[in-house]
DNA sequence: GATGAATGAGTATTCATTCAT
DNA sequence: GATGAATGAATACTCATTCAT
């Protein structure tokens, strides 16, 4: 990684912060910049706009945040404990929910949205190849996969992205994916030690 | 109503089509007022904020598109009918839907949302009533109704706000309200014909 | 004359003498603005754009510097006698002069060039009808007039705009109007007396 | 020619037609690096500034530009040929004429008035000694030379740099040379044939 | 000779809101 | 009820220039 290279990422990494925080609209480039203790032209050396900021930003996200995923796909576990990984994996990370209800707020709602996208995009397609796998060891039994996966992740989404699940919540998830994809009852309870 | 009421009524339609086509941050006080051929003062007459102005406008759409489940709620139809038509009445008005991509459009992410978490708020309860009814009369079998009412209203949400599902979206979205509701297959399969 | 028209003509004076002194380029909108005493919003209101206010600053000058013009053309004077007084009426303001070499400074090319291209369009068929006047009574004979007219604009414009004309540059020019338009030596002989 | 001289001759070729085609103000250093594959340092290791860089180029283009008439000046052929190729010498060259109107664009007021103003300085006396040749030899009969001169180039100007003259311009500034020259009528005749 | 990271002053423009009439 | 002139804080972006390596 050259020089510039890490300078880049260090400035992705406040902007990323700072858009969480208060919101992407609420965020000017000159409290970027502030915060970096780096001139105005410095900024535009690195980024040609603050919307191409965000672009990269969010990429920078998604690419954490599939990471973990792709490990868990490759792994060596029973489909199910791949299920529950991949999703669990997928919620908002450690540092997001670290920063008060960051993603919930409503000057947040772009940057959110924009990750939603992007993160159900990309892991429906990931998700679809362990359901596949389930199908073939008896696990799971249904057509349309990438279909039921989206709907999965749409729900999880909605769940977790705010953090104010309840125990009910928990409880209809699970049963939501064993019904949907066609699991015996039970065999997916134990996605509740996972999410906490 | 006065005739004060009336004016008020026509800039709100104005503000709502202006901001559905060029969303909210994009259409500035001057746009609306052009557009409806009044003065600056007159809009802070009517409106205190252009902040407000957008509360306004979606309290009055959501009023509108809940008016129908509502009258469906307490129309004597058979149950799975019931379902079906309140989840078809909360679909984009076909105003929304005339302009062309007007919700899914990227600059208009803040009153989609808004309008999306306002709707799912007041469509739980509604569609809930028609579940309990349901377990009542056999068609359903379940617990924590307004959860799996949620997630119903959620992947509606995903499915057809965009506009752009498919036929397979259909049939999952079929399964899922039958399984996660509890009813027996074939119970919902109509729904296909409220959707098109 | 509303009362905001009158404001934006003492806008439109204020930005004409500082864009005379200083250039169109140099001088910023805050310039302006703090000369003028107003926010820059009040600008706004008046002005689409920096651009626009040279459009108008230009057609404001065009306009004034023409009026006398159009007098001297419909005044019962000899043909000489109007022509030596309309081309000197279009020669720099008093008020142009008056700033110290202002035209003539390279910050002010763009302005000054603008200028001197619509007062030459705008005078051509000015002097033309008079040229032509000329002609019917004998005291010129020359055929086309406005490429004639034309030439002796721009050599007018390059003789007086800088203001550092000689007695040798006066003699050459009423000798080319003469030979230009055909006239007995001496006819335009007076027109020395006009240029100071 | 040291090698470092070539190097810097190319960047001159370069900023000079991107000046000429995007107009000074609107060529940025950046524009010009990319173009020529340097870095930004490079550029100032050749040029002490922006504006410097546009001095060099017209300084550039002006030698170019009077090279033939001083070869012109000098060969041995009957004035009214010399005064004839001279002029048209220091018409647009073909590069500047290649570029679709590029000088008159608007956004090349300022380098296009630059070179104007220098190319009628470095001309008029390299004419003003023809016309004396001229005169010596009976061809052309005046005094107040220089002025006379000067004026011939303004008009030739305003004529040819914006390349849209017609044949009656063409007639017309044949009579004004032979007028203001004291020529007999004819002689410079053939100057529509070196003007195509 | 050559690089490219860093600078920071400078600029035009937007826009929600107020208030005297 | 209605007007429209006036506000001024906020903001993204440009660009010539420097200098340590």
């Amino acid at each position: 990684m050259k020089k510039g290279e890490k300078r880049k990422q260090e400035l992705l990494q406040i902007a990323y912060k700072m858009f969480l925080i208060r919101g992407y609209e609420n965020t000017s480039v000159d409290d970027i910049i502030e915060e970096a203790g780096i001139a105005k032209g410095t900024y535009y050396y690195y980024f040609k706009s603050k919307e191409q900021t965000l672009e990269e930003v969010i990429g920078m996200m998604i690419e954490q945040e599939t990471e973990a995923a792709k490990q868990i796909l490759e792994a060596d576990l029973p489909v199910p404990q791949k299920i529950a990984g991949i999703i669990s994996s997928l919620r908002p990370t450690r540092e997001e929910s670290s920063i008060e209800g960051a993603l919930m707020q409503p000057e947040n709602i772009i940057m959110h949205d924009k990750i939603r996208r992007k993160l159900v995009e990309t892991a429906v397609p990931l998700l679809s190849k362990v359901v596949e796998q389930g199908i073939s060891d008896g696990t799971f039994s249904c057509s349309n996969i990438p279909q039921r996966v989206r709907m999965l992740l749409v729900i999880s989404s909605d769940l977790f992205d705010e953090g104010r699940y309840t125990e009910e919540d928990i409880i209809v998830f699970i049963d939501a994916i064993e019904k949907l994809l066609g699991a015996k009852p039970g065999t997916m309870e134990f996605v509740r030690d996972l999410i906490q």
